[in-house]
DNA sequence: CTTCGATAGGTATGTCCTAG
DNA sequence: CTAGGACATACCTATCGAAG
């Protein structure tokens, strides 16, 4: 057994000095530290550490530089509003500066991500390390096939770790169901599953298609999440165009996508684990029936963005663009352009734009030779 | 101490098909 | 013809260790 159980108790552990000793025995007993403060990146699992398409996480500290500095936060605001919050890191970053963070975001799963790392609610630490720890040592030879590993198995992950995946779904939902998890316990190793399984998965980053050479094993080992529970935040999985008519706040982030690409259909691997109602699944990639699809991926995304700003209650809006809208390709052109998005901020209140280069990525062909992070900031008009 | 090559990690688009 | 969905994938960069 592992010395953790005991240590793990006791609330005036020096966590320095036993600190190496720990680093060994983690690997050994699959006992997560990633609780523990001070330890090399290596051993935790951050939120930022996450596949997402549009991640801004690398734009984190340009983005709250100019936000914090442009807004006069320090005088007058309280509340900062992750309108399309994502990945949840700019919401995070925004934790030292605000009293009040509020996150949306329409995925299940990004839900439960949320609730795993920010909700400040009691939850029982070594409970969850001891079941991770459990899921750590089973005999992955010896587990049934289940829905996960019959759909997914030999395609999105090799067939031994879907099954695992499956397994380890399926008994979360079991002591859940029981009520051997609370909601903070439940959250908190469905998305270490989520963050453990995005790094062996057969694909380049999201779910709309997999790799289709044959797959090179790699061994799942649940690393635990490291949340950064935050008394002051809001979660809530709603379409932004309605919350905005229920909620204020001082500063509002908005970062909508801006392309055809569908997030419901690029993470829908997940949608699926996080709700685990085993739906019906079609085509080669498995996708289900489309769920939460967004506007703003269609020809009615500018209506969308001007009824979003109409209707938003806040001092200042934030709102994240990039110049990809020359992109040879149709499914990448941006829905809404520059001028639109202007022309849309110009008429709620005087609006500054700041800008970053960006070092793009890409792997078609399109050239953007000067690619730009653009950020709007918008000081609205109050009536 | 410097350079080079291998590897891991991260993120985006290209292109075809079909329904209306 | 158009929009959106389905299917498929590449390339750049940071890092680390070996070699010079």
């Amino acid at each position: 057994m592992c010395i953790f159980d005991k240590k793990f108790k006791s609330e005036s552990m020096d966590f320095t000095e036993v600190y190496p000793e720990q680093v060994k025995t983690e690997t050994q007993c699959g006992l997560s530290i990633a609780f523990f403060p001070d330890l090399p990146n290596e051993w935790q699992i951050n939120l930022e550490s996450r596949r997402y398409i549009g991640n801004k996480a690398k734009l984190s500290t340009w983005l709250s530089d100019i936000l914090l500095e442009s807004t006069n936060y320090y005088k007058d605001c309280d509340t900062f509003f992750d309108v399309f919050a994502g990945t949840g890191c700019i919401a995070k970053s925004m934790f030292a500066s605000f009293k009040k963070v509020i996150v949306n975001d329409i995925l299940h799963s990004n839900q439960v991500i949320y609730k795993a790392f920010f909700l400040k609610t009691a939850w029982d630490k070594a409970k969850v390390f001891n079941l991770l720890d459990t899921y750590n040592t089973l005999n992955t030879n010896k587990l049934p096939e289940n829905y996960f590993s019959e759909n997914f198995g030999g395609k999105f992950f090799d067939h031994k770790n879907a099954k695992l995946i499956g397994y380890i779904r399926e008994d979360l939902e079991q002591r859940k169901r029981e009520g051997e998890l609370n909601e903070k316990e439940f959250c908190v190793l469905l998305a270490t599953l989520i963050y453990n399984i995005d790094k062996i998965a057969n694909t380049l980053g999201h779910f709309d298609a997999y790799i289709k050479k044959p797959i090179r094993h790699q061994t799942l080992y649940l690393k635990s999440i490291q949340p950064i529970e935050f008394e002051g935040i809001e979660i809530y999985r709603e379409d932004a165009n309605d919350l905005v008519r229920k909620v204020k706040a001082d500063i509002a982030y908005i970062d909508p996508p801006y392309n055809s690409r569908q997030y419901n259909r690029f993470y829908h691997i997940y949608e699926n684990l996080t709700e685990w109602k085993k739906p019906e699944l079609f085509g080669v990639a498995l996708k289900p029936k489309p769920e939460n699809s967004s506007v703003y991926c269609t020809t009615k995304a500018k209506e969308a963005f001007q009824d979003l700003v109409e209707n938003l209650d806040a001092k200042y809006l934030a709102v994240s663009y990039n110049n990809t809208y020359n992109a040879k390709s149709q499914s990448s052109e941006n829905k809404i352009k520059l001028v639109e998005i202007e022309e849309i901020l110009k008429a709620k209140g005087e609006t500054k734009v700041f800008e970053c280069d960006h070092p793009y990525f890409n792997t078609g062909k399109t050239e953007f030779n000067e690619h730009k992070e653009l950020l709007f900031i918008c000081q609205s008009i109050r009536n």
